[in-house]
DNA sequence: AGAGTCACG
DNA sequence: GACGTACGTGACTCTG
């Protein structure tokens, strides 16, 4: 059916909606578990007032409520000062925002939000289409903004205070009707929205000109007439901004939208849908009230509290591998996809042929829809091995690759549909590939990481066993292992579905189970700010991966190799034999029972050690050979880890390395970068920095490098709260030098390179958690020296000894340590015995200073290409090691990029954060890696 | 598979 | 008083 004459339109403003009834309602939260629901509590009575008020002839027949979707739209491009200085979300808002997105659905309402538009937009858009097919419309809102789009059949209705606003209302508001309200607005302006408007102008004055002039264009042609003085000259010296400031104002009626109209219409509230959701939120006496109504029992509610980390566990369904289904046609997908929009979210995983998603290719999608409703859609499912002609034949029983995927296309890149995932990077990238932009996502691995960093990890089968004591099929039941291992495609569709399958199954059920717990642990924030968001970035620097000269390192290889055959005779000579240079074993052997060297020591493993410390004492007391084997160990480690190793990983179309950051890798919160590690690449000696001349950018381009200064030692001044540190920061002193004339009393202009040196070692080993053996080891001075360092150290910086103890207790108290965006990191280790205490109490003091400096550089990774993107600047992001980002961009752009990236870096830690140190970023450009950093 | 070594921040 | 230690990573090689 049509909507047409006699049908009634009614457009909910959601996003107004919750943050009045945010601002109006008492706080109200869950008893369960603390979860802050006063607004959702506000928008459910809204909801049902609009479902249960709307019987009579007004009653609608189409509905839908709409949201913003992010705060970055058009107008930003017009006028970057836009809402900039919008306040931010309230934490206690912030969790609140996708449950309204579910209450919506749970009403069975049609839930609508697309990115780059505000939520007026779609209103706009929505309403014209209703309006010009004849239909009556309703605006549920007290926005001014959407006044100018009343008449004609439109009208407004005050959700809260039951007022109708129609073309009177909105005369008497602005001075003049409807369809000159944009001229006003532009006129008058808008503090709250930062439109400029015309200076001294009021909403008054302006519905005056107006009326007189007709529009703002005539208004601006015919500025001259106007006898006022300071009138005239704000129109004609602000002339520009009034016209940005039209546009800012003026809705779009044309968004090219997601979803029709005819999809709005009313569906009868269904029991089995609202019901579990008002029980979820524990909302007592809206709960009742819906049962009552749809003369259903009402769910009890559990309202017990619960412990932090004993939530209690959601009773799900039993895995059943036989109730999956194979999808092997249009309709039965179709099925799927429907289910997918009632639900309003779908658990997704992808089968490929391999594990890197930059050649993998896509075999088959799973879907889930709950826990225990799982698909397996089989798409590129072979026969056999194939042989040498060819590939093998297609496997019966598939639905065509590309219907399949155009199919599913409308659902993935749906904004009101939420796709759950594990490793949500992986399958992002491999849709990537297929010109599929999955969003928006939520991440199972990333919740578990924000949940329980430090606790263990996070992949899917450690954690299914974990939360769902369900031990997952070992994908090397279907695929083998080693020589005779297959690709997922070479596997029979009936085989594979079950384990497929049952990977979006399990996903949707860890979804289920750790979801809820973010809010109840108080971690929501920062998996909404520094883990979600960061999918998309990492995946895009990822693709696009960065250049590297094949020659160059090949070049170098070779000069490796002989220089390295070189030294291996010359050590052997000094030995007096053959053996492996390469083997610890052979070489602890020939050092200290052949040549009857000093300092040999043995490991756990009865071997000797001959790690560099132990060589370079050898060395330094006049034995060459072991002098030799370090040179050689250099060589080989660059050889084989980067020289050689490097080349393969060079993809033979892009030209380009693309490696793969791990998000939830590291405890603290830093990346770590795999196959390859590009966050190891050599700098420190001057022939490893040589294979950074390897990175380069692309023909025209320029590399530019942009490094947080000090950040650890930043951070630990702002935490430790050292006056001393923070004013050095402040006032740009050479901290290392500054910290070495406090503790050795040495005037800044008389410092040497040594004191500063010991200095920088005192200051890198308190951000480690110092030890006097740490520290006598790394300036190979006494241990007493090194203790009596420490003691200089801390009494002049006290603070510091404070910051230490402190963080222990904390740590022992709690069993986690926390950055200052509220990160945690589990400390299960503290309070152990032997010596596994000191090395958790220094991982604790350690993790608050790492991991905020990495929360800084997430959150500043996360801002960049929009900011990049609002300057118009071709530039991209290539890599990140943990405080330095590297991009690739036109010559020209170069400097324009350093700005716009080095404004977004410093100031990465606001609002949330404001920290007593200026945060600084040193930028370079070069031709290569080497030269920009 | 684990230990040893060494590249980075 | 002894324990044995700098924090966080990943890749490569040898070895059993």
């Amino acid at each position: 059916m049509s909507i047409g004459k006699g049908h009634h339109l009614h457009l909910i403003d959601g996003s107004g909606f919750i943050f009045r009834a945010f601002h109006a309602l008492p706080p109200l939260t869950r008893k369960s578990d603390g979860l802050p629901v006063g607004a959702v509590s506000g928008f459910c009575n809204m909801l049902l007032k609009m479902v249960e008020g709307n019987t009579g002839d007004d009653a609608p027949t189409h509905l839908a409520v709409i949201f913003d979707h992010s705060s970055k739209t058009f107008r930003n491009d017009i006028y970057p000062q836009y809402k900039a200085q919008r306040p931010p979300l309230p934490e206690d808002l912030r969790p609140q925002i996708p449950l309204t997105r579910e209450a919506t659905r749970a009403f069975g309402l049609c839930c609508i939000e697309q990115e780059g538009w505000e939520a007026d937009d779609l209103i706009a858009t929505f309403a014209v289409q209703a309006r010009d097919a004849g239909a009556r419309v309703t605006i549920i809102s007290s926005d001014k903004d959407l006044m100018q789009l009343v008449g004609g059949g439109v009208e407004m209705m005050d959700g809260m205070k039951n007022v109708r606003i129609g073309p009177e209302e909105v005369e008497a508001k602005f001075g003049v009707g409807p369809e000159k309200v944009v001229d006003v607005q532009a006129l008058a302006g808008d503090s709250v929205d930062n439109v400029p408007g015309a200076p001294g102008i009021g909403i008054k004055t302006a519905a005056l000109l107006i009326n007189e002039y007709g529009d703002v264009e005539t208004l601006l042609e015919r500025a001259e007439e106007i006898k006022q003085p300071k009138r005239r000259q704000s129109l004609i010296e602000n002339a520009e901004q009034i016209r940005i400031s039209k546009q800012l104002v003026t809705l779009e009626q044309n968004v090219p939208v997601e979803v029709g109209i005819d999809a709005m219409e009313v569906q009868p509230l269904e029991a089995e849908k609202v019901l579990p959701f008002l029980a979820e939120m524990e909302f007592r006496t809206i709960t009742n009230r819906v049962a009552e109504k749809l003369g259903a029992d009402a769910p009890t509610i559990d309202d017990t509290p619960k412990g932090s980390t004993a939530g209690k566990e959601p009773d799900l369904p039993t895995m059943d591998h036989s109730a999956y289904e194979i999808v092997r046609d249009e309709a039965a997908l179709q099925v799927w996809i429907d289910r997918a929009y009632e639900r309003g979210y779908v658990s997704v995983d992808t089968e490929t042929t391999g594990l890197d998603e930059m050649r993998a290719g896509l075999v088959g999608v799973c879907l889930a829809i709950d826990p225990g409703r799982a698909c397996y859609v089989p798409l590129a499912h072979v026969n056999g091995t194939g042989d040498l002609l060819g590939g093998a034949e297609r496997a019966e029983g598939q639905m065509d690759f590309d219907r399949a995927l155009e199919m599913l296309r409308p659902m993935l890149e749906d904004a009101s549909i939420l796709k759950i995932l594990q490793n949500a990077k992986y399958d992002l990238k491999i849709f990537a590939n297929e010109g599929i932009t999955l969003t928006p996502i939520d991440d199972t691995m990333l919740i578990s990481y924000a949940l329980n960093a430090g606790l263990h990890t996070h992949g899917m089968d450690a954690l299914s066993e974990r939360y769902l004591d369900h031990k997952p099929i070992p994908i090397k039941d279907l695929i083998g292992s080693g020589k005779k291992q297959i690709t997922f495609d070479q596997v029979k569709i009936d085989e594979a579905a079950p384990y497929a399958a049952e990977d979006a199954d399990i996903t949707a059920r860890l979804w289920t189970t750790l979801k809820p717990r973010l809010a109840a642990e108080h971690v929501t924030t920062v998996y909404e700010t520094m883990e979600r968001p960061l999918v998309p970035v990492l995946a895009q620097m990822e693709r696009y991966g960065i250049k590297v000269n094949r020659d160059h390192l090949s070049r170098m290889s070779n000069s490796f190799a002989q220089k390295m055959a070189g030294l291996e005779d010359e050590i052997q000579k000094l030995a007096g034999r053959k053996f492996n240079v390469g083997s610890p074993k052979q070489l602890g052997e020939i050092l200290f029972d052949e040549m009857g060297l000093e300092g040999g020591k043995k490991g756990k493993t009865g071997a000797y050690s001959t790690g560099a410390d132990v060589l370079e004492t050898l060395a330094a007391q006049g034995h060459d050979l072991p002098a030799r084997v370090l040179d050689w160990r250099q060589l080989s480690k660059l050889k084989s880890t980067y020289t050689d190793a490097l080349q393969e990983h060079i993809h033979p179309e892009t030209g380009r390395v693309h490696t793969s950051y791990s998000i939830a890798g590291a405890n603290t919160g830093r990346l770590a970068s795999t196959d390859p590690n590009l966050q190891n690449i050599p700098v420190r000696t001057e022939e490893g920095r040589r294979i950074r001349e390897a990175f380069i950018p692309e023909e025209g381009n320029t590399l530019v490098s942009l490094d947080y200064s000090q950040i650890e030692l930043r951070i630990l001044a702002h935490i430790a709260d050292i006056p001393a540190l923070k004013q050095a920061f402040r006032d740009g002193l050479d901290i290392h030098a500054m910290t070495a004339s406090e503790m050795f009393d040495v005037p800044l202009d008389e410092m040497t390179p040594d004191v500063r040196r010991q200095a920088k070692a005192i200051n890198f080993g308190v951000i480690y958690g110092i030890s006097a053996f740490g520290l006598a080891n790394n300036l190979r001075i006494p241990r007493e020296d090194a203790k009596a360092f420490i003691d200089r150290y801390f009494e002049r910086f006290p603070g510091i000894r404070q910051y230490m103890d402190e963080t222990v207790a904390f740590a022992k108290e709690h069993k986690y340590v926390e950055t200052l965006f509220g990160r945690r990191i589990h400390t299960p280790e503290i309070g152990a015995k032997g010596p596994r205490a000191g090395f958790a109490n220094r991982a604790a003091i350690n993790a608050p200073i790492q991991g905020t400096a990495a929360d800084i550089i997430r959150r500043a990774m996360i801002r960049v290409p929009p900011a990049i993107e609002a300057a118009k600047l071709p530039g991209r992001m290539l890599l990140q090691v943990h405080d330095e980002l590297l991009f690739e961009v036109p010559k020209d752009a170069a400097n324009d990029l350093i700005e716009t990236v080095r404004d977004v870096m410093e100031n990465a830690a606001s609002p949330a954060v404001h920290l007593d140190v200026p945060l600084t970023v040193d930028g370079g450009t070069g031709s290569n890696w080497a030269e920009a950093h």
